[in-house]
DNA sequence: ACATAATGATCCTGATCGGAAAATTGTCAA
DNA sequence: TTGACAATTTTCCGATCAGGATCATTATGT
């Protein structure tokens, strides 16, 4: 069982491996000398922003600082998690409720969200949403109005779904004729990664009174 | 630009996400409440053994609270499609009808496939289907049972979804009630072209009678 | 009224962090 | 061998901050 390797080995042993002095070192990285010997003797460890500076400037992977054993899965999971609404976390926000489905699997490639969208008109909603990765949207119940940054606005009935990249901004909307309208939406999480795309997916930005309530876990 | 949000960010969105307290996540994660606090108003930065503690308290990987996208953050793209059965293209098997939606877009994340189910008993659906990637499957019409490999058989009706890795063996049937079932499937494709992804996923493998014909293209 | 959750305000101990001085190591000439 | 001399590394010190405890305040729901 190996320990973690102190931050100091792991400092000393890419600076020795690339053959720099600590005045080298310093001045790629921006950070003085005195400190970088500390924290190779390990009298000293580094905040998050060192830690950032350091991984930027040197071009060093983060968690190469961290000696973690980066990706090592992909072997044979078998997961399973069934996405039923009375298991699901809420999350509602002016313009929708979202019910996140199969919240318990981490990790996934793809995040199921019921959408109950109640917003009727575009400046009603406010400024589009935009984020990273892609999402698929189809419509349930009712009919929606898909308002997006570099297209026409279209309508979607029942049965039908729209495809679109995330970063362009969109808003959907319930059609006119319907108080309000269900969808299922289907957000591919950015990079494999599930915090990433956590970070960034289905947050209006700049909303300011979300309520999130659990539902039933 | 690379507009880093910072650790208070991430980890107010990471709490929010998981529909945690401050005081859930600071027993969850050995650091008290007041720190977590100062962290999400940024007027307080981690240290390395704090971050590592958190990584592994947490189970996050290093890199997503440096909200490191590690792989090449692509370019603004801004595809749209529209996703209706009558622009699908069609693939008849045995046990299903498939009903590929959006596929004049090329390289997406996710596949989106409208499922007709005809099978009614597992002998007559054949051996489990297995390729890689995951999957989210949502009723539309009717009930299903889903036959997987380690999970006892489980019936989904009308609005109920199962997520699942495709690499278990998983097979789909309609349920005894119902004449057919349609259900809304979306694949992970593993970042390869449409093409290879059409060819490897959803097939059963070994079937050898496959019609394939389009509709309305 | 009560409990829970979030935030803010203090206060304190110990750590980060950077500049500057001191110590170490190596090189070269007399 | 000895004494400059420079390059590198380490130590010292002060200003600032991490990080934890505690109490007060506000908002929300029961």
């Amino acid at each position: 069982m190996s320990d973690h390797p102190t931050l100091g080995r792991i400092l000393k042993e890419l600076r020795n491996h690339r053959c720099w002095t600590l005045k080298e070192m310093s001045e790629r990285s921006g950070i003085p000398i005195s400190t970088l010997s500390k924290v190779e003797h390990d009298r000293l460890t580094l905040t998050y922003d060192k830690l950032l500076q350091l991984s930027q400037k040197l071009r060093i992977r983060i968690s190469d600082l961290f000696a973690e054993s980066d990706s090592a899965e992909e072997g044979v999971t078998a997961r399973r998690s069934i996405g039923r609404i009375d298991d699901s976390v809420r999350v509602t926000t002016p313009n929708y409720d979202y019910y996140y489905l199969c919240t318990e699997l981490r990790r996934k490639r793809m995040i199921p969200i019921l959408t109950r969208i109640r917003a009727k008109s575009l400046s009603e909603f406010g400024d589009l949403v935009r984020h990273s990765g892609e999402e698929y949207i189809h419509v349930l119940e009712g009919s929606i109005v898909v308002h997006s940054e570099f297209y026409d606005p279209v309508t979607l009935h029942t049965g039908e779904g729209i495809y679109i990249d995330s970063n362009m901004g969109h808003a959907y909307i319930a059609d006119e004729g319907c108080d309000e309208a269900l969808v299922l939406g289907i957000c591919s999480s950015a990079d494999e990664s599930l915090m990433s795309s956590l970070m960034n997916i289905h947050e209006p930005v700049g909303a300011a009174n979300q309520t999130v309530e659990e539902v039933d876990v």
